[in-house]
DNA sequence: CTGAAAGCGCTTACAG
DNA sequence: CTGAAAGCGCTTACAG
């Protein structure tokens, strides 16, 4: 054999195989209209050559790319360098999940400001796309509705797509809210604060909210005896929310974060005023990323099981990809207790 | 316009402006040979229609991609679902990087042992490589081997591929080492333990440790005097080092650890035997992973640029793939004192 | 400044 | 079981 200039192609192969190219291109794919012989000699000589199919040329053809995209937004405020630790989690089960399936994954990074709905699939990139964030909703359902009209394939974590529940797979959040309420309950805790967006803004961490709020009212716990604040996912929103609280004279002696970085930055500014975590205020985040079990106290959170949404994600949207009836999934939180909360002896 | 089946082509576009399929990709790539009032008829067109240049076409045609892959690869015995936080850094930054030159992203995992090094570019699915990872370097550098013989466009982190200083990003591990073992001398410490591979199995961790000992051997502590355990970058290896250094009946002040997770795990083997840290062993990790600010104590560590090394691996690669020529970039670590090492007030 | 034509490397009816 | 041929949707010499 002697060496070719630039990479082997298929004629190449049916050269030396002394086949035609049509042959070469159904043994590669291991048809079973090629006889075995054929077939064997055929990758022998494609292995030698180190040939690999051309994908560009096989998906043109095709009019499929093996590849979903994973589109990554963030609120816009976010410092830049550093990336919710809770996606992060997702992006890596995302990523084992597609290879699991034989697929690649394209990720990209994307304000939810840029005209970032329409491309991935239009420009034949990725049979679908996967959406992940945190984000004004409202700005984001049109989006949503963009993708929606363009029939493009798509599937999103979290906040469901107005009517189409099947394009979603989210935590049970409400059942997440009740179970954090419950167990600051337990721990005789009778003032509460939720740190987090509560409308329809923010969809998810509403019924966080609603869900503790759920719990209190079962307990005899009005709703307007609960201090509730905005805050983003972000340590620093955490940390600015309680001073914020403070700063309005409320007081409370338990209190659940909308997600686990708003309640490390919260528990650090209860400690900045002198205040012990969880003695004087029990705290309850949402999540369960990996600091969550360094911070001092070490917190206590309702976990989102990331390995499992992750495959979900993929699954359903390459279900959707196939024109198969998907299974709607909720993903049932978990609540990881620790030391934050006062339950657990140190 | 009526509106058609199925996307828009070139041929579309042309019909409707009544110009030929070349002119319009011609408009489309905004070439000066084109008529700015055609140009303005056709980009109406095309935006009407929703067109995206079909990608498999176009690349198929150009013979590139426009995407680059990441391949990030684990030790296979660490636990499927956690990847080491440093990496996942690195993926944002990677991820960053690439959108802001315009180019995709292909994201995979890998064992090491897998046939991983020859498809990506091979089949057309990106340009050039990144390669990211952690293992024995024994087995890696086979695979890098393959990559140089077959002409792939890679860059890697970390380890040096044997003569070829131009394909890798790194740190300045030697330096880091030395970093660290001042610092600790400095803090009065004189008992050493290093914890990590220190062989040519695991170039960084190497220089690390060489780094620690040529820090100590210049204020007179022979490297004999210095113990030495394996440990893969884990909490767990962390963990049992520290165990099984002690039943070697091994003692020591300082402890320099070749990651972030090796010390925490470190850390949590030491408390658990009744030791405090820094007060009677004072600990100092590598990479600044986000936890490290959250372990008890506070790691101080050998801070790695995770931004720059990002950056720096995208524009290596670009800048190979164009047969530029690529600066050699070598990262300056720095340290962050925190409160493992006992130099910060608490 | 514009058009007709070739061709990138495959896959897949169609025919035998 | 195999081959000849068409065609996926572009880009880019070549010619005018």
């Amino acid at each position: 054999m002697t060496p070719l200039k630039g990479k082997a192609t298929s004629f190449d192969i049916a050269y030396l195989a002394g086949v035609s190219q049509s042959t070469v291109s159904r043994a590669l794919r291991d048809s079973p209209a090629v006889n075995q012989e054929t077939k064997d000699k055929i990758f022998a000589i494609a292995k030698q050559l180190n040939y690999k199919v051309d994908k560009n040329a096989s998906n043109l053809r095709k009019q499929t790319t093996g590849t979903l995209a994973l589109l990554l937004f963030e609120d816009p405020t976010v410092d830049e360098s550093q990336i919710n630790p809770f996606f992060l989690a997702m992006l890596g089960s995302i990523t084992r999940a597609c290879s699991q399936r034989g697929h690649d994954l394209l990720v990209s990074f994307q304000q939810l400001s840029n005209d970032w709905h329409a491309d991935y699939e239009d420009s034949k990139k990725a049979d679908g796309i996967i959406l992940l964030g945190y984000g004004d909703y409202k700005d984001y359902e049109e989006k949503l509705n963009t993708l929606l009209a363009q029939q493009t394939h798509f599937v999103c974590w979290g906040a469901e797509v107005h009517g189409h529940p099947e394009f979603t797979i989210r935590s049970n959040n409400l059942q997440g809210g009740k179970l954090a309420g419950q167990h600051l309950l337990q721990q005789g805790r009778k003032r509460f604060a939720f740190l987090g967006n509560a409308s329809d803004h923010s969809p998810e961490f509403l019924a966080r909210y609603q869900g503790m709020v759920h719990a209190l009212e079962q307990a005899g716990i009005a709703e307007n005896t609960v201090a509730q604040l905005d805050a983003i996912s972000t340590e620093q929103a955490g940390f600015d929310a309680i001073n914020q609280l403070h700063a309005q004279g409320k007081s409370f002696d338990a209190l659940f974060c909308a997600s686990d970085l708003i309640a490390i930055g919260a528990i650090r500014a209860l400690q900045k005023k002198g205040l012990k975590v969880p003695e004087d205020v029990a705290v309850v985040g949402f999540d369960d990323i990996p600091v969550a079990s360094f911070s001092s106290p070490a917190l206590t959170t309702i976990q989102q099981n990331t390995s499992l949404a992750g495959e979900m994600l993929v699954v359903n949207l390459l279900k959707l990809i196939n024109h198969q009836p998907v299974e709607l999934t909720e993903i049932q939180p978990k609540i990881i207790v620790r030391h934050s909360c006062g339950a657990a002896e140190r």
